[in-house]
DNA sequence: ATGATTTCTTGAACTAGTTCAAGAAAAGTA
DNA sequence: TACTTTTCTTGAACTAGTTCAAGAAATCAT
């Protein structure tokens, strides 16, 4: 049983009786150590991956052989990559644990049965990824009206548990600047 | 009856007899003349639109006063404010035709009707965001990987005709630049 | 056609953020 | 405790893209 999961649900759309037990049927929950990957680039994307307790990211390589953070995900959010799960084509994306992380994961295989049996599942998908939309929209808009240093302050702020939380190198990637760059941010607030 | 619409739809998802009534029933089609707005900053969005002929674009002003392109959308692309049009609260963003367009509307206070009716469209909107959504997040990646010179570049050879349709400076909004520098861009290719 | 508006161009001075390289600090492991 | 790995800092030289200002070209409306 899902308790978190059931719980997000039923913020965005009701479930009918027994909906945890079908749940239970088709989910299943994976643990993973620090540095373990949910998913490497070049593979296929099988599954959507609900953290329960933990913390991922998804990254790309550039040509530069840097790391390309895309996203982070906490507790209580999906992460998974759309393109490669629904065309089930290579992805270019990686996913990897940042901290020790548990999860529940919707496998792709067996997406299509679950939907059928909870058609409610549907809408709570839809509703998530509208929200999902407009938030990768918004951070569009933002990165271009703001400045690097604006960026991180705002997000300092919106996000202080979190900050504390990765390292500092993974969110000058995150917000898209250099560390060195972020170092000298905060070298100039703290001094 | 919707044709481009229905044909749109069938391509995600199946769809059951008469259903083209059925959206006939809930959806409006509305034409605008190029400047006309569909959603003001400020109000709140009140339809989802899906563009039959035409063109429309997403902004929103900033600070210095100018305006930030966020999104376009041509025949056949859904385009709302997701957060305004779900929460119900005023957008920030304003939707404004840059060309004659024509468009079926799907009026928020229609859809929980409507989707009650067709669940099938419960799955369509659900796929359809989930494409957007990869799509917003891989563009945020595209920007930090790459150069404002390469980002007009690509987008050039990605989509030749929309070049052709839209002004440079709404083009170099889109991109994250300035008109300068696009058209600095432009002299160097040509010569 | 003519004038008004909208769009595009060019140059010079400027600034936000990068790059490279080296070292310092902190955290993980034995 | 000490050793290794990971993360963070600092400075100097550099570059992509901005800003401002003015004018040129297109396009639109009458």
């Amino acid at each position: 049983m899902f308790p978190e999961l059931t719980a997000h649900i039923r913020k965005f759309t009701s479930l009918p009786e027994g909906a945890e037990a079908i749940l239970a049927d088709y989910l299943e929950v994976r643990t993973c150590r620090k540095k373990d990957f949910l998913l490497k680039a070049g593979q296929v994307c099988n599954g959507n991956y609900f953290i329960i307790k933990g913390c991922c990211r998804s990254f790309m390589i550039t040509e530069k052989d840097t790391e390309l953070i895309n996203h982070f995900a906490i507790e209580y959010w999906w992460i998974t990559d759309y393109f490669s799960l629904e065309s089930q084509r290579p992805s270019e994306y990686s996913i990897q644990a940042i901290e020790d992380t548990e999860c529940v994961v919707l496998y792709r295989n067996c997406q299509d049965a679950l939907f059928e049996k909870l058609p409610e599942l549907e809408r709570y998908f839809r509703i998530i990824s509208q929200k999902a939309l407009a938030a990768a929209l918004q951070r569009v808009t933002y990165i271009f009206m703001h400045s690097g240093e604006e960026r991180y302050e705002h997000f300092r702020q919106s996000f202080p548990e979190f900050v504390q939380r990765v390292p500092q190198y993974m969110l000058a990637s995150y917000l898209g600047f250099t560390p060195e760059f972020l170092s000298k941010i905060r070298a100039k607030r703290n001094g």
